[in-house]
DNA sequence: ACCATTCGCAACCGATTATTTGCATATATT
DNA sequence: AATATATGCAAATAATCGGTTGCGAATGGT
C-alpha cells in the first residue's frame, strides 16, 4: 500500500484524531466518542496513521493507547518549505527584471 | 463536493503540479510535457487545485495558463502551527509533572 | 475559408476508500 | 468459571478517485 503522510492528513477525521491525541495518548473507545462514527471507523483510521508511522501503540492491559509520532509531521513541513524556497526564489526572478529595467532606464 | 487542501496535495502529482509551477505560470500541455500521464489527467488535477482556489487561470488566446496561490498554502501552516500548539503544551504538561516530583523529592 | 492546436466537459472503467456489520481474541470483573 | 469490556480482523457495500477516451468549442496559422 502506498501510503504517505500526505493522504493521512487528508481525511478530516484523521486531521482531527491527530490534534486529539497530540496533547494526550488515548484509547480507541475514548477516541471513538469524540466523533459521530463508530469504533471501528476510528480503528481503521488509526490503522492508517499506524501504517505510515504517525502514530504508536502501547498496550495497558487489554487497552491499547494510542499516542502521536509529532516527529513524522516534520515531512509535511519540509515539503512546504520545499515549496516556499521556490515560491520566493520567484519573487527574487521577479527582482531581476525589476532590476534589469531600472538599468535599462539609466 | 467538499474538497479542501489537504485532499488537494494528498495525490503527488498534484503536489508536483504545485512545485512545477509555483516558479512560473504554465499551460497544461506545458505542465503534462513533465508527467507520464494524458494532457487531461493533468487537466482534472488543475480543476481540483483550482476548486479549492490553489491556481488561478489566466487566459492569453487559446492558452490557459494556470498560476499558484501561494497565499492558500498558508492554510496548511495554520493547521500545522495549531497542532505544533498543542504538541509542545503536551511537553510543557510532562514539564509540570517532572517540576512536582523534583519538588516532592525535596 | 480551412485546418491544426489548445483546451474543457462528460462518460466510462478499474482501483481504492470509508464505513458498517459480524466475529474472534484477550483481558478485566464478579 | 461466567460475564462484560476492549480491541483487532475480515467481508460486504457504497462512494470516490485517478486515468483514459471521445467529443465539441474557441483560437491561431496558412
Amino acid at each position: 500500500m502506498r501510503r504517505d503522510i500526505f493522504q493521512a492528513i487528508a481525511d478530516p477525521t484523521r486531521r482531527a484524531i491527530i490534534l486529539l491525541i497530540a496533547s494526550q495518548a488515548m484509547t480507541p473507545n475514548a477516541i471513538a466518542e469524540h466523533f459521530n462514527t463508530t469504533r471501528q471507523a476510528v480503528s481503521k483510521h488509526l490503522r492508517i496513521l499506524a501504517e505510515c508511522q504517525l502514530v504508536t501503540q502501547e498496550q495497558s492491559g487489554r487497552e491499547i493507547y494510542y499516542q502521536l509520532n509529532g516527529n513524522k509531521m516534520n515531512e509535511i513541513d519540509q515539503w512546504l518549505e520545499q515549496f516556499k524556497k521556490i515560491w520566493e526564489s520567484r519573487f527574487n526572478e521577479l527582482d531581476k527584471v525589476l532590476l534589469t529595467l531600472k538599468n535599462n532606464k539609466k
